[in-house]
DNA sequence: GCAAGGTAGTTCGATATCAAACCATCTTGC
DNA sequence: GCAAGATGGTTTGATATCGAACTACCTTGC
């Protein structure tokens, strides 16, 4: 495969053994490769999650969930950074494979709050260690260069984040 | 029941102003700044193309085929990373509105290619000014580091990405 | 008190994505 | 030639996401 960007004479084209290049217009563009890493990335966390039954998509809502007795809908979709709508439905299969479980809110007729169950505590757990192990990867792939990484990206999400900066 | 839990003494919750912090067990989690920063950097694009009409999911479709003269649908899945069923009906979508054109391939039945239209060009100038906007920013955050940040995330892409490395 | 406005959660419609099953066609081995 | 297998593209079904519209309930101003 050699297709370390070698010698290749035109570029941007996809070489001959299927590997796909970066198109030229991207090659400068930052967005374009945190694109990228983050969807390889996290492609591979999902695929070593999904192997082992565990939803991925569910593990940052667990996590959440984990550190705290209890939230509500509304609290979880500010800290995910999720449409509340978009916690209706996780938030009911969550709750429909009992690994979350709900209590009104006395106080609040409208409301609700969710905490983990044991069940979703030891789902939460697993989940985490799958994604520690992708992490470690990440760690040696970053190298020197980690503090560098993270700080850069937390300035991104902070620039481009929720509007209350 | 109150179950805003108001006097929270503790910390690493969603501050008081809405602000969301990281969960602790996220703070080093290379995966999780990579997903926040992309997420929201790529919204912040995707928002500002909205509101030119544009769809920010067609931009990379529409760059890539702006870099050659014509391609197949599964080419175009190769490079673009995506699978060729997400490919049927993307394409769909932009032949619909007339951004390119399908030629049958006359030696190959089943195969057909894909090409921009004039509009298509002009939209994909559209989308590339509009990205290049923001990536200006991105930059800026970056800084001196810009040359490793991307660096780091090419060696992420590399190693999570298409299996024949 | 009560009308007006705000907030919590849901529903609905649109888009994007993948994976698996599928059909039609092409290529290969013999 | 032709059967078997590979390949190109589509269909279908599941999940995830957002935003807008909606219902029910709460809070405020007066």
């Amino acid at each position: 495969m050699a297709v370390e960007t070698s010698t290749r004479p035109d570029a941007h084209t996809a070489s001959a053994d299927g590997e796909m290049l970066v198109p030229a217009m991207f090659r400068n563009l930052i967005g374009y490769h945190l694109r990228v890493a983050q969807e390889t990335s996290f492609q591979a966390f999902a695929r070593a999650a999904g192997k082992a039954d565990l939803k991925p998509g569910w593990y940052s809502l667990l996590t959440v969930l984990a550190e705290r007795e209890s939230m509500t809908p509304s609290e979880l979709s500010r800290i995910c950074g999720r449409d509340r709508s978009t916690l209706t439905s996780s938030l009911k299969a969550l709750s429909r494979r009992g690994l979350i479980e709900r209590r009104p809110n006395l106080a609040d007729q409208r409301s609700y709050s969710v905490r983990l169950t044991e069940n979703g505590r030891r789902m939460q757990e697993r989940l985490h260690a799958i994604a520690v192990v992708y992490d470690r990867r990440l760690d040696e792939i970053a190298g020197k260069d980690k503090a560098v990484l993270i700080a850069v990206l937390g300035r991104i999400a902070a620039t481009f984040g929720p509007p209350q900066d």
